[in-house]
RNA sequence: GGCGCCAUCGUCUAGCGGUUAGGACGUCGCCCUCUCAAGGCGAAGACCGCGGGUUCGAAUCCCGCUGGCGCUACCA
């Protein structure tokens, strides 16, 4: 059965990889799906792509669960629901996989490579010195089967490659921009059983989107440099390959593709911060084309069941659109003007002054409060939107601007590493100050001065537990883009004190 | 570097051979107003990346260039 034959039900997937927070990237993905789904009587499926033991993150699945649910994105089969090809987490479906590779290593399609790391590393070292294309130089490729699973029976690590054709090229469509051509030169022999037995993406993509009869793939545009690769996989399991559908990629305000460095990205921060999922839905769905034409201001707040109505897959723009925290802000005004006064009442209640929220905070500030009044004066910070610590307050004494700058990356690059609980937070800091020179107290400090805009605070790392990973995050990127988007200082004299 | 994708105001976009190139965010001004927002009105802002074609006529079609972006992992 072709899935992708005229007539045949459509079914749309989403695959996420739970390697951290749910990006927006994902959500943008998902309504698109959705809404092709739904608008052609299809199905929607959300499958885990959980093949990266090294990148897993343990409470991302759920996360990334919640994240959707949150914004309205529901899946008609999933790892939590069920469905007809459970089930919908790779890891759980490494057999298939084992034998889709045992299946092309029989038919010639694919061979074992026993390739150290080491030797590969040099290879590609020894390619880039040359100025040639870092790519897999198929030493393995020679191997006749036989001696390669005699050494794989013997135990040898190994994984399993492509045997991309050595000449000619592959040609696939592209819904949106026609056909796109792909000589086999440029085509690795990639990697489709990685030697810890789990898949790579490219092997159990095709593998689990053929079992599910998927009969779209829509998905960013950074994949189609890899298609080829899945087409050739179809083509060696004799399988149609499904239609493939590529977004175009959302940006960082330099163009570039959206990332957490740059701009805010998880959908944890989105909700935390007060945004309404309805309005992040409006401004998604304004993003890449799709909507009729905007002809005045009322036609760009539409709602999902607009977009069901009128979104257009045809009228996709293929430029990558700048995410424009801005718009967006705007949007989520409309949004939050437009509630009843009661409703409205009932978002503050629930998402600022959450009751679980403040009962996490009202601990930390019970001890260092001599009137209730003063509540508010020692907790803010956990309140506000952004803080802006002045430069008395985050640049240590001793220490100067470039040194605190210094601190400040390496302090964020080790809390988005942290586990999020206070004792894993002090032990990541302790060592953070050890390897930056720096004192424990001093590393305390700045922490505290970028995420509370204080010098006194409650106790630091209860406080970040509470206040959660993605907003200290944020308050720190930020920070960091405010003080590069300044033209250096003089040198500037230290502040009195 | 190689390969691929893309290209209309700063940003999101409308436009799909003939328009004063439209709307929105943002910016600026005015009105409203105790303030700030919101709201109303208005302004600035795009020789449609550049150069060639095709055509009576190109933002719209074709080619080249340039630029941006993506991929180039035992990550997805």
């Amino acid at each position: 059965m072709n899935p992708a034959a005229a007539g045949a039900p459509i079914r749309v997937r989403i695959a996420p990889s739970p390697t951290g927070d749910p990006h927006v990237g994902t959500a943008y993905m998902a309504l698109l799906n959705l809404i092709y789904a739904r608008q052609r009587g299809g199905r929607f499926v959300l499958r885990i792509e959980d093949t990266d033991r090294a990148r897993f993150v343990a409470e991302s699945e759920q996360m990334i669960f919640d994240a959707l649910r949150w914004l309205g994105l529901e899946w008609d089969e999933g790892p939590d629901r069920g469905g007809p090809y459970a089930p919908y987490r790779q890891s759980e479906r490494t057999p298939l996989y084992q034998q889709a590779a045992a299946d092309l290593l029989a038919a010639g399609r694919a061979y074992r490579c026993f390739c150290t790391a080491e030797r590969l590393e040099s290879m590609r070292r020894a390619q880039a010195a040359a100025k040639l294309p870092p790519r897999y130089d198929r030493a393995c490729r020679s191997l006749p089967p036989a001696e390669a699973a005699a050494r794989a029976a013997a135990g040898e690590a190994f994984v399993v490659r492509l045997a991309v054709p050595l000449d000619g090229a592959t040609t696939f469509r592209d819904e949106l921009r026609g056909a796109i051509t792909f000589d086999h030169a440029n085509v690795d022999d990639q990697v489709l059983l990685k030697s810890d037995g789990f898949p790579t993406y490219h092997l159990a993509n095709v593998v689990d989107d053929h079992a599910m009869y998927i009969s779209d793939v829509i998905r960013a545009e950074e994949w189609i440099s890899s298609t080829p690769k899945h087409v050739l996989l179809y083509d060696a399991f004799g399988w149609p390959a499904p239609r493939f559908w590529h977004m175009p990629l959302l940006r960082n305000k330099d163009k570039s593709k959206i990332s957490k460095r740059k701009n805010p990205v998880s959908l944890i921060y989105y909700r935390q911060a007060g945004y309404l999922p309805a309005a992040m839905i409006n401004f998604l769905g304004l993003l890449g084309g799709g909507m009729p034409a905007a002809e005045d201001a009322a036609a760009e707040k539409f709602s999902f069941a607009d977009m069901l109505a009128r979104f257009q897959f045809d009228q996709i723009r293929l430029g990558g659109p700048v995410f424009d925290l801005e718009k967006l802000r705007w949007l989520n005004g409309l949004y939050l003007r437009a509630l009843t006064p009661e409703a409205f009442l009932e978002a503050v209640r629930a998402s600022v002054f959450g009751e679980a929220y403040l009962a996490r905070i009202a601990p930390l500030a019970q001890e260092r409060i001599e009137t209730l009044g003063q509540f508010f004066d020692l907790t803010d910070f956990f309140f506000l939107d952004a803080v802006v610590p002045p430069r008395e307050v985050f640049l240590p004494k001793k220490r100067t601007l470039e040194d605190t700058l210094r601190v400040a990356v390496a302090l964020t690059a080790a809390l988005e590493a942290a586990e999020w609980t206070p004792p894993a937070l002090e032990a990541a800091l302790r060592a953070l100050a050890q390897t930056q020179g720096w004192s424990a107290k001093e590393v305390f400090m700045l922490l505290r001065a970028l995420v509370t805009g204080k010098t006194a605070s409650p106790p630091l790392l209860e406080s970040l537990e509470v206040f959660g990973r993605a907003r200290t995050l944020d308050r720190l990127r930020r920070f960091l883009e405010i003080q590069a988007a300044r033209p250096a200082p003089p040198p500037a004299p230290r502040p009195a004190e």
